[in-house]
Order: structure tokens, then C-alpha cells, then sequence
DNA sequence: CTTCTGACA
DNA sequence: TGTCAGTA
């Protein structure tokens, strides 16, 4: 599929399809005329980067650690260099850090909105 | 009509 | 991220 139709099943603007190219998070082979050719797995996997880009990891962590969330999941503990892993635990910790502050604001408005209805 | 690359009042 | 340009 070209990208206009990756762009719709995954409801992500044309725009950043190419951007994730850039950043080397996708490499769609290219047709004759040198439109950007996609699989199915693609659409999969811009649903697993906007997610993980949701979570706030940046372009160049998902980059490292998108390979390990593929399918054959078992042989990448092969190669599961000291580094990734370190990376991988960093990366943990700081969304760790990004919950407990959202469950704070949340619970922040939560009480501002249990004010504001029994006043 | 769709996509491509490069660029930014 | 949006968007405009000039093509293929």
C-alpha cells in the first residue's frame, strides 16, 4: 500500500509517516516510480510507535528498542546487549516517573471537579 | 488525483 | 507538525 492508505488505517498524518522514515524507525521499500511501498506489518508497527512516542519515548530510544518488540520475541534475549538493557530500564523508571505524575494532576482536577459539583 | 523532496511569514 | 511549491 502506498502511504496515503497507511496514513488513513493508521489515522496518522501523512507528514509523519515520512518523519518516522527519517528518523529510521520505518524502511518501506520503494515502487518504480519511487512511491514509498508498505506490508501490512507497517500498519502494526506505526500503532506500536505512536504508542511508545505516546509514552514519551523519544524517536531515537524506539529506534533501539523497536526490534526487540517484535515477534519473535525469543531471539533477541540473544542478543540483549548490557546497553539495551540499561536503556530499556532508564526508559521504565522515567515513564514510571511521567505515571505517578499524571495520577497527581489527574487526581489534582478530580478534586477540582468534586468541588466545583457539590458547591 | 497522489506522492516526493526540501524548506519555513 | 503544518503547509506550500514544482514534479513525476
Amino acid at each position: 500500500m502506498r502511504i496515503g492508505e497507511l496514513s488513513e488505517r493508521t489515522n496518522t498524518p501523512r507528514r509523519l509517516l515520512r518523519y518516522y522514515e527519517e528518523q529510521g524507525l520505518i524502511m518501506p521499500v520503494r515502487s518504480a516510480n519511487g512511491y514509498r511501498d508498505y506490508d501490512e506489518r507497517n500498519v502494526d508497527r506505526i500503532i506500536q510507535i505512536r504508542g511508545l512516542l505516546d509514552a514519551g519515548l523519544p524517536t531515537r530510544i524506539i529506534k533501539q528498542i523497536l526490534p526487540c518488540l517484535d515477534k519473535p520475541r525469543v531471539i533477541y534475549f540473544e542478543d540483549a546487549t548490557p546497553e539495551m538493557i540499561a536503556t530499556l530500564e532508564r526508559e521504565r523508571d522515567r515513564m514510571t516517573e511521567r505515571v505517578t505524575c499524571l495520577v497527581r494532576n489527574r487526581d489534582a482536577i478530580a478534586g477540582y471537579l468534586e468541588a466545583v459539583r457539590n458547591r
